[in-house]
DNA sequence: AATAATAGTTATTGATTATAACTATTTTAG
DNA sequence: CTAAAATAGTTATAATCAATAACTATTATT
């Protein structure tokens, strides 16, 4: 991560503050800037857990659809079939969960989480509400609920969802 | 939304829609989607101006901070000082901008827009304007300007980013 | 039976992001 | 004033992430 500093130059004209009203105009930015503080908050709930935004994700949508095929989680979590394979190579290397090979198809695998897996899903999970909901302490109960709908719209507006 | 296929597999239980419930409970994962959205259509609304969202916000601020050096615009911008030199280089072959030396500084350079490069900008940002209202469409003006604030506040809630 | 399509994989490339070290200055400390 | 530290910009390079083509083994289509 990148960490502002503070130069000791305050007499040269040319210091002046850095605006960036223009941007701020814009949704896109807001929510890019938004995205950037959950981004390194969650990074940094997830360390402890040796889990990565993308390993943590795959491993809460393989909980709750257990028998899932790669396929199927690659296009939930819109990346390409190819990098999955690392991030599914590593979730079962740790046993958080198990390939098995599909009774129906044997070109696929059912996706599944192990109990180990189960558990640390939960702990994470629990310990992200718990970042998120400090992260949201600037809000109230009714603005949180506005902005929450207003997402599922925004994201849903725009067909597939995949990038 | 992806559609399951119409095949003989249909019966499989294996084949079944897959949820991300657990996922949407979370802001962070509402907010990377939905930035999704924004990001790819904005890349389609600068392609034609050959800008990626990086040149471009780079020439925002350029314009927007007359004068201003290399290294506040990589903290507004909060990337890497060495991942900006191209970005500057680039701007600077397109004569969007030019780098003279600094009076007060001569280790460094002041960064202004040209007259092209303050017309590029303002033609960007008015086809990014006309996006993003197409893109809030499903919004009414009200929740527009909740999740405005909501957004500002959460983004400097956590302090950094952008001074 | 021949052909096309699919699931997962490998190899590879390109883009992005981060780190170390260099120069030319400027600032600070003794 | 001089020596050491800090800063602005740069280069080179490494690490990470994302995208594409092609391969295998199956399965589906005609």
């Amino acid at each position: 991560m990148k960490q502002v500093k503070k130069t000791a130059k305050q007499d040269n004209p040319t210091e002046v503050r850095v605006s960036d009203k223009s941007l701020r105009q814009f949704m896109g930015y807001n929510i890019k800037r938004t995205f950037n503080v959950f981004h390194s908050d969650l990074a940094q709930v997830l360390a402890p857990f040796d889990l990565r935004m993308v390993t943590y994700s795959a491993l809460v949508l393989i909980v709750d659809n257990p028998g899932m095929r790669q396929s199927q989680l690659a296009d939930a979590l819109a990346i390409e079939r190819p990098n999955l394979v690392v991030v599914v190579d590593e979730l079962e290397r740790r046993e958080l969960i198990i390939r098995e090979p599909s009774k129906t198809d044997r070109r696929a695998y059912s996706l599944c989480a192990t109990l180990a897996g189960k558990r640390l899903c939960e702990k994470a999970s629990e310990a992200n509400r718990k970042s998120e909901e400090n992260l949201l302490s600037c809000l109230d109960d009714e603005t949180r609920e506005t902005v929450f709908r207003a997402l599922m719209l925004l994201k849903e507006s725009s067909a597939g969802g995949t990038t």
